[in-house]
DNA sequence: AGAGCTATTGAGTGATCGCTCAAGAGCCAT
DNA sequence: ATGGCTCTTGAGCGATCACTCAATAGCTCT
């Protein structure tokens, strides 16, 4: 899964998987059925590990707009060393697959509305516990967050410091945040 | 240049670069000395058009902020009927550039720089004729204006409908609008 | 017309691609 | 120990990769 998160679908040779699994073609073949195959299944769990930690990270947040400023501020600290997977995996492989590759394309927007489904149903239930104004369309701010995440992570891969990275999930987080305020101030208004 | 920014570098064999520039091997090589000198060469002609589309556009809107608003709805409304030009080229050579290729990669980052330096010049032009306030920052600004940018493409190639993307667009340009009305409500204030 | 030059051609280079399969290793029950 | 089963091996498959170069075509001079 990091092979390909960092090096991508196109660039990645069997002959580095072979390495990075310390398996020969023969028993690859035998486990997966093609690269493709391989690559779906390291695609799906990146898609799972990514929406168990954002579940965990509801669960534990004292709100739905405090999980999600949290996540914003939290992506740009995972400074990794390699600076490969910074950005999101499902992203690039959106962004890399062409007409080629149709199953992979349509897994990766499949992937992505199930993402962005995550962070509606959040909107959602900070709706319905007031933290933020009811009359407002979760999917549409769903769809905001998703952006401005990629976006952030896309930074974070381009090498931009950490000062700024830390600046801009700040101006992205205030954005949700204020949602919050907005509501407050309109409450005792 | 259109079939790299489609497909992306290691996608695009010399075969479809032969069909597409109606030209044979030994020719493209004679024109120039390789795939990468090439792909550099596309990634560099693109560029130089969005640089010079963005100052067009700069130089036309009655505004540095109106210029920039208008730019991420326009965006938004460029529904190609190719998706796969929807995203920014450079941001994609920036995702599927491995190590194998620093040069290209270096070569994107030095772009995604440049654009983000003229964005930052026109939010300092937009203080200097009171648009905005004068103690923002306006190359956290333009870093930020940036990324929504880089967001919304992605979200355009990613194949979301018009009405949704220009929701998106909207939230985003409002954004940047809310500098120069919060610098209104400050100075009647 | 013909010499001299540049630009183009496309068959062919070795290397590498994703992938296969006959052969052998490892393991367990008898 | 031996037969039977599963799993692994790695040489090697045809196809395709980026790329080369001797031969040719097309043009501009006199």
């Amino acid at each position: 899964m990091r092979l390909f998160w960092a090096k991508g679908y196109h660039a990645t040779s069997l002959k580095d998987l072979e390495a990075a699994l310390n398996m020969r073609p023969g028993s690859i073949y035998a486990a997966f059925s093609s690269k493709e195959a391989l690559y779906l299944a390291a695609l799906q769990r990146y898609f799972e590990r990514s929406r168990d930690d954002l579940r965990a990270r509801l669960e534990e947040a004292p709100s739905p707009v405090a999980a999600l400023a949290g996540l914003l501020r939290a992506t740009a600290g995972v400074v990794e060393d390699e600076a490969a997977t910074a950005a999101c995996m499902i992203v690039k492989t959106l962004l890399d697959t062409t007409a080629a590759e149709p199953e992979i394309a349509d897994r990766s927007r499949g992937y992505l509305d199930a993402m962005r489904d995550e962070f509606a149903a959040a909107f959602e239930r900070a709706q319905a516990q007031g933290e933020i104004a009811p009359d407002a369309d979760a999917m549409r701010l769903a769809r905001r967050f998703q952006s401005q995440l990629n976006a952030l992570r896309i930074e974070a891969h381009r090498g931009t410091p950490r000062a700024e990275l830390d600046a801009l999930a700040d101006d992205m987080a205030r954005g949700f945040e204020d949602l919050r305020a907005a509501t407050i101030s309109a409450a005792s208004a």
